[in-house]
Formats: C-alpha cells, structure tokens, sequence
DNA sequence: CGAGGCTGTGAAAATCCTGTGAACGCGGCT
DNA sequence: AGCCGCGTTCACAGGATTTTCACAGCCTCG
C-alpha cells in the first residue's frame, strides 16, 4: 500500500539535544526527505511542545538532567500522540525498560546513524497515526463553511453541501492550505493519488462542480479563486460590502457566465 | 490475583525463533506478567497469525531464510495493528533501515534482556491497548435500540435481534462511532482483525444482514447510511415525519451542536 | 489588436460502487 | 454421515460518480 519513495507523508518532528554534529546531520535528512524539524538545546514547556503539534520527538535525556524521568513522563502523558525517541548515551537494561514502561516508544544508544533514527522516528509515528480518530476529525470552519472530515462532508448555515468524495476532498484540501495558491499537477498528486496526465482537466471539472455548489449553498461568498496557468487558491471572500439597496438579485438567472478572476498580486 | 505493578493488560504474543534459551526465558517472564505467549521455530502462515489476535509477535527473522523480508513486509500490511518486533543477531544500519520502513515496528540485537524485550513489545502495543477499553461492556441505547456488548446482543423493545457474532460486532462498532462515517477499510480491519483485501465485499453483506434484521425488528428508523465512494454511517432516523417530537437532540456526540447529515435518498 | 494558450461549461461516454440473491465451504452437532 | 448455522465469494443490475470531449469565452504577450 505504500506509494513510491520512503516517505509518504510528511513528518513534523522535534530534537532535543546539544550534540549539534549530530543534529546538523539530521535536519539535512529531514529537509532531502520533507520533513519539517525544530532543534532545541534544552527541555521545551510541554505546552510548548502541544503548540507545535508534531508527530515525532527525539531527545537525549542526558541535556535534562535529574527531571529527565518525570520530564519524559510527563510529556507521554500530555502527548499519548506523540512518537517519542530517546536517543542517547550509555544505559543499562533497568534504564531503558525504565523508559520504555513510562512511555517512551522506542530507545536507541548512541552513536546512532541518521538514517535509523528517522526510520525509527517514522516507524514510531506511523503507529501512532495508525488508530487515531481525531487528528484527521477536526472540523475546520472557513467563512460560513464548515468541513468535517468526520462525515466527509461541508455546512453551511442551511445544511450540507452533499459533496462526492472527490469533490469533498478537492475542497479538504484547499481549504486546509487556505490563501495558498496550489498547482493543479500537485492538487491532482494530493487527491487522485497518482500523477496527473498531460491535458487532464478533472480538477478544472470538480473546481467547478464546487464551486456550483458552493454557490447554491452560500451565494454572498466566494470561495475558490482561479491563478491563470498555476491553479486555484482558496480564500472564503464576501461578496457584499456595496450599501444595503440591492434589488434582491434573484437567482435562477443563469446568465451569469463566468467567474472573476483573480490575477491579484 | 492480577499481577500487580508494571503490566496492567493482557498481552497476547507469539515468538517466532529458535534460540529456545531465550524463548524459555521469555516464556517464563510472560507469564509472570500474565501475559500469553506462544512460540514456533519456524515461519507461521499469515493466516494462521490473524487467527491468533495477537498484541504483539517477536521474530528472529533468520529462521525464515530468503524469504524474510517478503514475510515481514507481508505481515505488516496484512496486520497493521499488530506490533511487529524484530530480534536479531548482527544486523547493518541498511537493514534495520529497511525493516522499519517497511512496518517492522522496532528491531533489537541479540543477545537481548528479555526484560527490554518484554518492555518493548510492550511499548509497540500500547497504542492499541489505550484509550479504548473505557466504556467496554457498558450497555448502549439508540433509538429504540439498545446493544449490550455483554451479552453480544441488540434488543428493540419487541425483543432481541438474534445476531451472530460478526453481525454484532459490526453493529456495535458502527454505534459506537454513530455519526461518523466508518470507511469500509476501518470498519473491515476493526471487526475482522486485519487488513481487508481489495474488493472485499463482506461489509456490505453484513450490512445488508443488519439492515434486514433491524428492519424487521424497528421498521419505522431507519440506522446505517451509505455513503458512496467511503462507506457507511450509524445514526438513529425515525422514518416517521415526527407529529412534534424534539428533533432528537442527541447531544453529547460532539461538541458542534449542527444539522443532521442528508445523504440519503 | 490578434494569435495562441488557458479556463469555464454542458453533456455524453466510460467507470466504478453498492444492493442483492444465491451458491459455496467449513465446522460443529445430533 | 447428514443437517445446520455462519461467513465468504460470485455475478448481475441499477445507479452514482468520474472522465472525456468539443466549444466558447478569457488572459497574456508580442
């Protein structure tokens, strides 16, 4: 089930730890492999760490000296989420079974090599990804839109948009890179899951489609705005702002033929 | 007497090596720890691994010969709940490297303690074992149904439903996320136990079983919801148009007090 | 101001998905 | 052995959803 390449999705992780070799190592592996990594010398607040929301944290206890057990603990606890790693120095087994029982999830001796921390890192996470119900659940309020991933499906005020799986994702994904202008070779990678043939217009297709209901739903909104050979972005705009005099417009006029473009910046 | 201290669940395991030493050893600390284990010094048919439920499986991936690798990925994607521990002797950071990539949840060297060895089967199961044996054998209403998870049974008011087995635990999977739509995947790989293979159709036709049976016991609410492309929803519907009934508050499911999902037809 | 590439549209054609009924095995039981 | 209850697998039919097309209306650039 796994796509190409190592790794499928993008992994945000944090280190804590003073040996900057080592981590200079790292965060160049993590950058090649589109990772987002943070470094930190000395322990982090936990709520901190909840604010960063990161799928992976490797640290060293020794930087933390006599509160590393409770520190650790403490973040297990806080972070049931998190994949945490230590990494670090000589131990004995009491130690690491130590660890290991108070929520660490996977222990390795240094010197370690890159490559396996990050596989271990993402073998760590990927469990924990696996099982969760929440993450993916939260719903996302854009405008007077509401995306839920747990129903698969977007509100508005009056009721559901009755979205198509396609369609619903199409407008998962932009609205959760929101103010982002995306290409359609990487919008087609993201939801179809595979690369995007030379001339296919599908994404142009369920933009409309959306944008169809959209409308329907949430007439004085707009939501999706075209970039001339890139994309679409997606921004939840007001339509109204001229004074309170508009002769109720009436819909059902289908005459309105195309959308504004926007070409801004 | 449950074993007081460090293990405060079952764990069901199976050690696939041919070191009996440590295998005795293992075996010995399992069951102090009350945990079940059972051993093989020969490769065990996938097959016969899912028929087994278990937590965790060690393995020493050198009694598999050529194969290994091919087993190991096999396993992994067949049992993805399953934490997947390997136990070896000498083994190259490339190798490691690549057992972790492809879903080998942690690798150890030989000789190692038992005692790390049990923490770390540990630590790869935890995060199926958390979070989820709460509200276990608590009985649950919804609409005129109640399901009572003891009894592995549903009753209207007329009676009970007469489920076998499969049929309740897909009905009870699907209550207990009422409201949420349950791609056939999740729904497959919680009540079967492993991955489900590609065109499977079994969850529709339990489905369809329920549906028949919950018919014909509460005709007039209807309870599982398709959605197309995804796969189906559990949420109480009276048929009825409701004379004045509230419309079913239904509160406590979420924190976003909203609309009732209309999908259906 | 015009050419050429891009995007919006509407609809037909091609695919995919789900509901069903029924046949098939596998054990357990009598 | 023969008879069930249960879970799996198949093949089909009816729909729902996606793709694909052919055009027409924009946008950029020269």
């Amino acid at each position: 089930m796994r796509p190409v390449g190592a790794y499928t999705v993008s992994i945000r992780i944090a280190v804590i730890d003073t040996d900057s070799g080592f981590v200079t190592v790292l965060a160049k592996r993590a950058e090649v492999a589109g990772w987002s990594l943070s470094h930190s010398a000395g322990p982090v607040p936990p709520r901190d760490l909840v604010a960063m929301k990161l799928n992976g944290l490797l640290i060293d206890p020794a930087v933390l000296g006599d509160e590393a057990w409770d520190y650790l603990e403490r973040i297990a606890a806080m972070l049931p989420e998190l994949g945490l790693v230590v990494c670090t120095g000589r131990s004995t087994v009491a130690q690491r079974v130590r660890g290991l029982r108070l929520g660490v999830d996977d222990w390795m001796t240094k010197p370690c090599h890159p490559e396996e921390a990050m596989a271990r890192i993402e073998a760590v996470s990927r469990r924990h990804t696996r099982g969760r119900r929440e993450a993916e659940g939260a719903p996302l309020t854009v405008g007077e839109l509401e995306i839920r991933p747990d129903r698969f499906q977007a509100f508005v005020g009056s009721g559901p948009l009755v979205l198509t799986r396609r369609e619903f994702e199409l407008l998962h994904l932009l609205a959760e890179e929101r103010g982002h202008v995306l290409e359609r070779e990487r919008i087609y990678q993201q939801v179809w899951g595979y690369a995007m043939a030379h001339g296919d217009r599908s994404v142009d297709v369920f933009v409309r489609k959306l944008r169809q209901k959209l409308e329907k739903r949430s007439p004085s909104w707009s939501y999706i705005h075209t970039h001339f050979g890139i994309g679409y972005r997606f921004e939840p705009e007001s339509l109204e702002s001229p004074p309170e005099t508009a002769p109720a417009p009436l819909a059902e006029d289908v005459s309105q033929p195309f959308h504004k473009l926007a070409t801004s910046k």
